[in-house]
RNA sequence: GGCCCGGUGGCUCAGCUGGUUAGAGCGCCGCCCUGUCACGGCGGAGGUCGUGGGUUCGAACCCCAUCCGGGUCGCCA
């Protein structure tokens, strides 16, 4: 039988004890962690969110009633006791912070009774995911995870903290607004009022952010809820959150500027990792050409190297083919990796061709100095020296080479390079490389729609120097854009906006928008626009994403308290689901079943 | 949507080339134990091997389909 607390009240959590409270008498409520009844004596393990406390049961203490209860006590029981905080006479544990004392009891009650849980309670559980999902309350109370949860609150309260003193205003943007279907796909929330119309979940606060600056708001920020309609990965949910902000009067040096602080004393704060400003910055040209990709994790070498001019007259007709169609040749040197099993390269090339390739070149280079290559066969030996030589191989290493479309060949090898560091362990995961990357192009095109499409959004400025090629050579204009990245992750990015009516103008047109449809998506804020507009600029964070960096979790899952599973659906609530038919009519929606020829 | 990995008592796993009654550790239940903290001792319960079909004298194991979870490519302005 449940007992209340009437007439009790906590004065600590578990791990607030320590040897200073020696003596007072105190009452601490919790989970059962563990109960060790030695028969005449039972010590209980007692846990809340700051950790474990000792409680000592002996009926000379708490008499015949009290220990009675304590004897029923079992995992996961919720308990209330009164008792006095006491150095322990048997031995420490050195594995406890409350492992010198422990809470002589005087009174306890069973507030609540439990059920043996489905997985065991405790840090670094093996449990399978699906489990641990569906029983999410319970996965909640792990120590690991509500260490992550406690901290990621803490980066909150710090973020607001620091922002505020930089002078920005925090402002809440609505939740329920007009889809504007330009970039990834929105959750659509239908109107009751409005039948056959819908409202759209925001991707981002963006175009009210605009607004706001606009408005004359000068400095904004928001810790926002952000939808997107796409499929899951380790490091994306549908829903997440961003730490979203914009500024007035500010160009990308300021920007960065009160980012790279707002890094600084939230990184101290929160891990106690400081960093060294100012934050390396690399243009998105040199990130493609050395790492092969836009967010280079730069905690190890490995870099790519342009052999196209050494290869131009090989007989090799795959190097050759591509360059005559305007792509280049390049490779990676996997130091040391010479004698790599023919099974692992094989699989290397597996992956390569997952990342687009249509194969994978490879020359291993032997103690002796001779080579083992797919394509020597190909080459004189002049030639095969010369490609060693621009890749600087010494005997032992591994060459890997990817030939095509300039995209390709650098997807391909960036890909690699990391799966081999990974496999190889070459970086030191406790190491935090912060990056800036600026100068991403403005226009990126899309095979699958014949046009250009924005990289980045239709209101990110292009830099000054490439206006005239907006028109001339559209995939050639870098725009003021920039993303922070943290060891090879997308932590935040943004840019520079547009403010000058012709210019948004321009952007439309070549991103093939007629007036009329860029007025019916965009209205509101090419209106803002005529009345006054300050120059304006912005970035965004992955708040989970940062989190997941800062706890060294494999996934975004484990710094999300209710997360999602690969299918976006909620495996603890069920949701989505199926709703009242009476809903439906409410709202003039009708479901059509698909028939299996159909599906 | 494609590809890859996984699903065996409550949990984590083992289970060989298809061959008696599917095992282990932890947990759980009962009894004992006054200094345990990975407590200990004795005893016990608990399994449609994800699901459906097939091959076979015989399937946890092989084949087909399917469900669930994870990773990844596509996708993610």
């Amino acid at each position: 039988m449940a007992e209340t607390m009437k007439g009790l009240h906590r004065t600590h959590r578990c791990a607030e004890l320590g040897t200073a409270q020696i003596g007072q008498t105190v009452t601490v409520m919790g989970w059962v962690q563990k109960s060790r009844n030695k028969g005449g004596i039972i010590f209980v393990d007692l846990r809340d969110r700051s950790g474990i406390l000792q409680l000592i049961f002996e009926e000379a203490d708490c008499g015949r009633e009290n220990f009675a209860k304590a004897e029923k006590l079992r995992s996961e029981f919720v308990a209330a006791v009164v008792g006095k905080v006491e150095a322990r006479s048997g031995a420490v544990n050195e594995n406890l912070a409350t492992g010198a004392i422990e809470i002589r009891v005087s009174e306890v009650r069973i507030l609540s009774e439990a059920q043996t849980p489905p997985f065991p309670i405790e840090a670094g559980s093996k449990t399978k995911e699906e489990l641990r999902l569906k029983y999410r309350f319970l996965d909640l109370r792990r120590p690991d995870i509500q260490s992550k949860l406690m901290l990621r609150s803490q980066v909150a309260t710090k973020v607001r903290g620091v922002l505020a003193e930089e002078g920005f205003l925090e402002i809440e943007t609505p939740i329920l607004i007009k889809s504007t279907p330009e970039g990834a796909r929105d959750y659509l929330v239908p109107s009751r009022v409005h039948q056959g119309k819908f409202y759209a979940l925001p991707q981002s606060p963006q175009l009210f952010k605009q607004l706001l600056m606009c408005s004359g708001y000068d400095r904004y920020f928001q810790i926002a809820k952000c939808f997107r309609d796409e499929d899951l990965r380790a490091d994306r949910q549908p829903e997440f959150t961003q730490i979203d902000m914009e500024m007035s009067f500010v160009d990308v040096d300021d920007v960065i500027a009160v980012n790279e602080r707002l890094l600084q004393k939230v990184f101290r704060d929160a891990i106690g990792l400081d960093i060294e400003l100012p934050i390396p910055r690399m243009t998105w040209q040199e990130a493609m050409d050395r790492y092969g990709s836009d967010k280079p994790d730069t905690r190890f070498g490995m870099e790519l190297t342009d052999v196209s001019e050494v290869v131009k007259d090989c007989g090799f007709g795959v190097f050759t083919g591509a360059l005559e169609h305007g792509g280049s040749v390049r490779g990676i040197n996997a130091k040391g990796q010479g004698q790599m099993p023919r099974k692992k390269i094989d699989a290397l090339v597996e992956s390569a061709r997952g990342f687009g390739a249509k194969g994978l070149a490879y020359a291993a280079v032997q103690p002796d100095g001779s080579v083992k290559s797919s394509f020597a066969k190909f080459m004189t030996e002049e030639q095969m020296k010369a490609l060693l030589k621009a890749m600087d191989a010494q005997p032992g290493d591994l060459l890997l080479f990817a030939a095509d479309k300039n995209k390709v060949v650098w997807d391909v090898l960036g890909n690699l390079r990391l799966e081999i560091a990974r496999n190889l362990e070459l970086f030191d995961r406790n190491q935090f490389n912060f990056l800036w990357v600026t100068e991403f192009p403005l226009l990126e095109w899309s095979e699958e729609q014949a046009r250009f499409v924005a990289m980045h959004h239709p209101f990110t400025m292009p830099m000054e120097e490439d206006l005239d090629k907006l028109d001339s050579d559209p995939g050639a204009v870098r725009a003021k854009a920039y993303d922070i990245v943290l060891n090879g992750t997308e932590l935040g990015g943004g840019s520079v906006r547009i403010f000058q009516a012709d210019i948004q103008e321009k952007m439309f047109e070549v991103l093939g928008f007629t007036k009329e449809q860029a007025q019916e998506r965009f209205g509101f804020l090419l209106d803002a626009f005529k009345y006054g507009v300050p120059p304006h600029a912005g970035l965004a964070y992955g708040f989970d994403r940062l989190m997941m960096l800062m706890t060294g979790a494999d996934s975004i899952r484990e710094v999300i308290a209710f997360p999602k599973v690969k299918d976006a659906s909620d495996l603890m609530t069920n949701a989505p689901d199926v709703v009242d038919q009476v809903q439906l009519e409410e709202l003039g929606i009708g479901i059509t079943e698909k028939t299996d020829a159909e599906i």
